[in-house]
DNA sequence: CAATAAATGAGAATAAGTCTCATTTAAAAG
DNA sequence: CTTTTAAATGAGACTTATTCTCATTTATTG
């Protein structure tokens, strides 16, 4: 079973407050990624949306939360935890859908070794990567079926 | 050579006018990823706000404007040209760097091969996708030897 | 349990992007 | 080459997302 809010924390060297306990608990419940509205939305009312923010950002310094863009532009976030496996994102443009994807063991080392050639050409040392994928579901969203 | 603006507005028939030359012509001096703010400052006193955020829609209306947020939570544009190939992103977190990049022929096959799984998986149609990848560049990079 | 540094809440401030509306400009037709 | 009309623009108001400020509260440490 997965680690609660508190460990996590004290793991991280991070005092234990409320706010970010609610935090946490809200994006362990979700497992997966979730829109900031829809954040705000599970916490209204119990975290001030400043502290939100900062909460945020202190889970990014430890390096337990990935932050990024939709499409239409909504910031996404997800805790990154250490039993989820690498993983990747696909975005439906018709609900708004964004699922965790992964992508297969050849492919990845696949594209590590693609990733050892731009460092070369480029004299980079590269990190991090990340897959990206838009399109459509279909009638077997639970989102769409409305 | 490349096509001129008016030449590219007329053939997604657009109107001519001159905020939007200007803005084709401010990207295409680019020819890769710029960020809004880099944009507005070639553009200084010549079109205003407004305009600008207008044009780069009409852009992406007619699909030749690629748009996307940088790790610093930057927006980024892009022309997309015909004459341009497939690319991706590598994004340097020093200097802020965005540079194209392309990927060999067989990953993106292999990219397409593991898209088309993921389609049947979640009943997906899948009609973009993209890789970033994120580090640092070293001491070969115009930006950083300040 | 007292002291102190850190975290929080509330709302002000800032910044990115959109909207409004009066004026200008492009396109089309005569 | 005018005239007409719809579309585009500029300027600034407005909205929304995020950060900042500062007085108050809370965790942590001794």
């Amino acid at each position: 079973m997965g680690k609660n809010s508190e460990q996590i924390l004290s793991d991280h060297n991070v005092s234990i407050t409320n706010p970010r306990i609610l935090v946490l608990e809200a994006l362990l419940e979700t497992r997966g990624p979730i829109t900031l509205d829809e954040l705000q939305a599970l916490l209204k009312n119990k975290v001030a949306k400043s502290t939100l923010y900062r909460v945020l950002n202190d889970l990014k310094k430890i390096d337990i939360l990935d932050e990024f863009t939709s499409p239409e532009n909504q910031t996404v976030v997800e805790l990154i935890l250490e039993d989820r496996a690498h993983h990747h994102h696909l975005f439906c443009s018709d609900c708004g859908e964004i699922i965790d994807v992964e992508l297969s063991n050849e492919f990845e080392n696949f594209l590590d070794l693609e990733i050892k050639k731009i460092e070369e050409k480029f004299k980079f040392k590269i990190s991090d990567h990340r897959v990206e994928m838009f399109g459509k579901c279909t009638d077997q969203c639970e989102n769409c079926k409305s």
